[in-house]
DNA sequence: GCGGATCAC
DNA sequence: TATGGTGATCCGC
């Protein structure tokens, strides 16, 4: 036993097979005990090369835990009061920006090739199967399952498992085509739906629902196949529900109608002789009108048309879409209603492993903090601000709120293109040099049927320890051709055997990649030239509700030679050169960021300039930090006087506020503590006061409601000095975004926390909650600005200082444009790509701030 | 821009 | 005997 197999064998043994997706809370043992899984699993792996790899991965992961446990454990009662506050804010504006518009239904086959395959070979009902080879299985099915046969196991473990497992060879082009079959049933309910793979696709059915309200009978009603009765493994009542459609009836009465008797849009509806036949109509059944029956109705016809059972979920948004459709898998379906009160409740005890995107490292670093539902999630925001980087812990945030992309956006290029072989070992130079030729011949050829070029040329190497490099280089000159991809590849490839020579490189995989394609390029060329038009005055069309990607909004603020060809290194320095500041890298960053974002801003609040033809139009604008009315002048002139408002420094009351939260925050995080546990609990709301009428808490836009008369009420400025009741509220009041029964009452305990305090006698005066001044507005929207301007002025800063930890979620859905199936054919032409997580960068019509968003990095 | 990591399917 | 292929994203450099 080497000292690897004892580490194992003391605390990392489940972790390393939760790592190889084995022991997985997202598996479903039910047919061999887990232990004995487990087991084989680790007499069939233990001493590979591929299992010490596997180890030397956990312990890296591990190490970035402990990095990060060090980190939480520096971290000052203050800093984590002022995440909170900030936290709570921006929480704040996406509840109020919470969508529950549409109806967004995520469909997934039912072990999809397993089951194509035992539906077209009746020798393999009732036995378990997998789809795969002996190195790799695909799918398997149910039956196969309840033995921890699993997709992504090799099959020779598999085999061991389950020594009776037949594996079947995949047949793609079968798939393919059932996959076809499939979406020609899903289009008709959602023509822009999204496919993510052959298996699996996101609707939007809001429009249809709409439509569908006027619909007689007749066009909801659909004819039974007698003899689709198709095996299922789960037995009980999914079968009872199935069998309830099972009439006996002709089986030429049901098959499809001719597609000259159809009327159009609508090719499963029979003539009306047809119809009028009774025993038809004994045999028929009739879906009804909400988004229930809808997806029944989809599940049905894609029964009735192949044969094969899908399951569905629906909801409010893609995320909680696709959790739904785990929910009753196979052969179920389940439905979030368009209420925030529903989704908190699914959400609350959901383990955040089952959100698509956190993955099991994610859900491992997360889980050493004590995290693993989405309500711990939500209750431990304010450490996760701190700990990761604002992507993450935004992610996060959507996550715990129950938040999710509502709108499935096409907007996808392909970014990159590659192909990649694994073999047995290679080890000769002159093999090898061969091989990637081969690849680049293979790769070009990809490149051409989609007419792509690419400037950047990767290689991928894996050796026979499983050890990966990626070595890229870019050229001038975009590439497309085997030889010119081989002319770099083989570069790369020639410096990577001369480093290691005079020992081989031995490998067991190779990859090519070419990226950075010439029509992208050509994109960012035109956005440079629309940035430097933008750059000679006219910077509202950023209040397009374009929000600007990182990348963009550092070329938005700075001269254009900077976005030209220099090291990361040379443009920090040109950076600073070009800020005509001697200051921090931090003030160039804040002075940056509210640049890019006050136009932004304060365009969204006044919320009459949807064009940017209006935005050049002179505007009356009330500053956000002043709160003076800038009468009728042009954007320009009025960014100009924020720029002045801002370089004025704050007032010395900010060091009231320090000691105040000094004082009184050690208090909070023990409070913080104390309630960390106990989550259904109406707790402290009653010590704030009462006399907020956050009367807009609907989700509705808080502006319209506040009175904006009193803008100019008097600038008031003695400080109200922070009691402990209030920092302690502010951490304790949205510890639990689930406690509450009622919607209402609940986002108003959300906004609480950041709620400003009224003047008790007007109701009126709004004191910010860092500057700890009371300010001249009335206006929420214009107060939230100035607050987060407040938080701005470097406040903040200091926190981001010490984050570190990553967490690689998809921003966009990663939707692999070859599957591990289309490769062979021709790719299907995906819909593009859609944002999943972070709303921050999307257009959002009612949204009128991102100060945060923009702030940050 | 590069390289390593993470994630999804 | 034996642990995949493709694409995307993020982050630190």
């Amino acid at each position: 036993m080497d000292n690897n197999t004892k580490e194992m064998n003391n605390n990392n043994k489940d972790d390393l097979l939760l790592r190889m997706g084995l022991n997985d809370n997202k598996a479903g043992m039910e047919g061999l005990d887990k232990e004995k899984i487990n087991k084989i699993i680790m007499e069939a792996t233990k001493g590979s090369k591929f299992y010490r790899n596997e180890l030397k991965k956990e312990k890296q992961v591990n190490q970035r835990i402990e990095n990060m446990m060090q980190q939480k454990a520096q971290i000052t009662h203050q800093q984590l009061r002022k995440a909170q506050l900030q936290v709570d804010r921006f929480a704040m504006e996406l509840e109020r920006n919470r969508n529950l518009n549409n109806t967004i239904v995520h469909v997934d086959m039912d072990a999809f090739y397993a089951a194509v395959e035992m539906r077209d070979n009746p020798e393999l009902k009732d036995k378990p199967i997998a789809v795969g080879s002996m190195s790799m299985l695909s799918t398997s099915n149910y039956h196969a399952r309840r033995f921890g046969v699993r997709a992504a196991m090799p099959g020779f473990i598999a085999k061991r498992l389950c020594p009776q497992l037949i594996i079947v060879p995949p047949n793609f082009d079968k798939y393919r085509a059932v996959s076809k079959e499939v979406k020609d049933i899903l289009a008709e309910y959602d023509p822009n739906f999204m496919a993510m793979s052959l298996d699996e696709a996101y609707l939007n059915i809001t429009m249809h629902l709409q439509e569908r309200q006027n619909w007689p009978e007749d066009r909801r009603r659909y004819f039974i196949k007698a003899e689709n009765s198709v095996e299922i493994d789960k037995p009980g009542e999914e079968v009872k529900k199935l069998r309830e459609y099972e009439c006996s009836i002709s089986p030429l009465l049901f098959e499809d109608s001719p597609p000259d008797t159809q009327p159009p849009g609508s090719p499963f509806q029979l003539n009306s002789e047809e119809q009028n036949s009774p025993q038809i109509l004994q045999n028929s059944v009739v879906f009804g009108i909400s988004a229930e029956e809808v997806v029944k109705e989809i599940r049905f016809r894609i029964e009735q048309k192949t044969t094969l059972t899908a399951s569905a979920g629906i909801a409010p948004n893609t995320m909680l879409a696709k959790v739904c459709s785990d929910k009753n898998k196979p052969n179920g379906q389940y439905q979030i209603l368009p209420s925030r009160q529903a989704v908190m409740d699914f959400i609350k005890d959901l383990p955040i492993r089952k959100v698509s995107g956190i993955g099991k490292v994610t859900e491992k670093m997360l889980k050493a903090l004590g995290i693993i539902t989405c309500t711990e999630l939500y209750q431990q925001r304010a450490v996760l601000s701190l700990l990761f980087s604002e992507v993450s812990w935004h992610y996060f945030l959507h996550l715990s709120l129950g938040l999710g992309s509502t709108d499935l956006e096409r907007d996808g290029e392909r970014k990159s293109m590659s192909v990649e072989r694994t073999f047995s070992e290679l080890s000769k130079a002159k093999d090898q040099y061969s091989l990637c030729r081969e690849l680049c011949a293979d790769l070009a050829q990809d490149l051409q049927k989609e007419g792509l070029k690419g400037r950047t040329v990767t290689i991928k190497l894996k050796n026979v320890n499983f050890e990966v490099k990626t070595r890229a280089s870019t050229v001038s000159s975009a590439v497309s051709t085997a030889d010119e991809i081989f002319a770099v590849a083989k570069d790369l490839l020639r410096t990577e055997i001369n480093a290691d020579s005079p020992h081989p490189l031995r490998l067991r995989l190779m990859g090519v990649r070419v990226s950075a394609f010439y029509n992208e390029e050509n994109k960012k060329q035109q956005q440079r030239s629309i940035i430097g038009f933008l750059q000679t005055g006219n910077q509202a069309l950023s209040s397009t509700g374009c929000s600007l990607d990182k990348t963009d909004r550092n070329e938005f603020v700075k001269p254009l030679e900077m976005s030209h060809k220099k090291s990361f290194f040379d443009k920090k320095r040109s950076e600073r050169i070009w800020s005509h500041q001697d200051t921090s890298k931090c003030e160039i960053v804040d002075k940056q960021s509210l640049q890019t974002s006050q136009p932004f801003q304060v365009l969204k609040m006044n919320e009459n300039l949807e064009t940017p033809e209006n935005s050049n139009n002179c505007q009356t604008f009330t500053c956000p930090v002043c709160f003076s009315e800038q009468g009728s002048i042009n954007l320009e002139a009025f960014n100009k006087h924020v720029d002045t408002c801002l370089d004025e420094p704050l007032t010395s009351e900010d060091s009231k506020m320090s000691s105040c939260s000094r004082a009184s925050s050690s208090e909070a995080y023990q409070e913080e503590n104390a309630h960390s546990s106990s989550l259904c609990e109406k707790q402290d709301c009653e010590t704030y006061p009462k006399n907020i009428e956050v009367s807009s808490v609907d989700g509705g836009d808080l502006v319209e409601t506040e009175d904006s008369s009193s803008k100019a009420a008097s600038m008031n400025t003695s400080a109200n000095n922070c009691s402990k009741e209030e920092c302690c509220n502010i951490i304790n009041k949205s510890s639990s975004p689930f406690s509450l029964e009622n919607e209402n009452v609940k986002i108003l305990s959300q906004q609480e926390s950041f709620q400003p305090r009224t003047n008790e006698v007007t109701g009126q005066a709004l004191v910010c909650p860092v500057c700890n001044l009371e300010q001249k507005t009335s206006d929420l929207t214009l107060f939230n600005v100035h607050v987060d301007i407040c938080l701005n002025k470097g406040i903040i800063q200091e926190l981001r200082n010490n984050e570190v930890n990553s967490v690689n979620h998809p921003k966009k859905s990663s939707r692999s444009c070859t599957d591990r199936v289309q490769k062979a054919s021709g790719r299907t032409k995906r819909p593009g790509l859609r944002t999943k997580h972070s709303t921050s960068k999307k257009k959002k019509p009612n949204n009128p701030r991102h100060t945060l968003d923009i702030f940050f990095k």
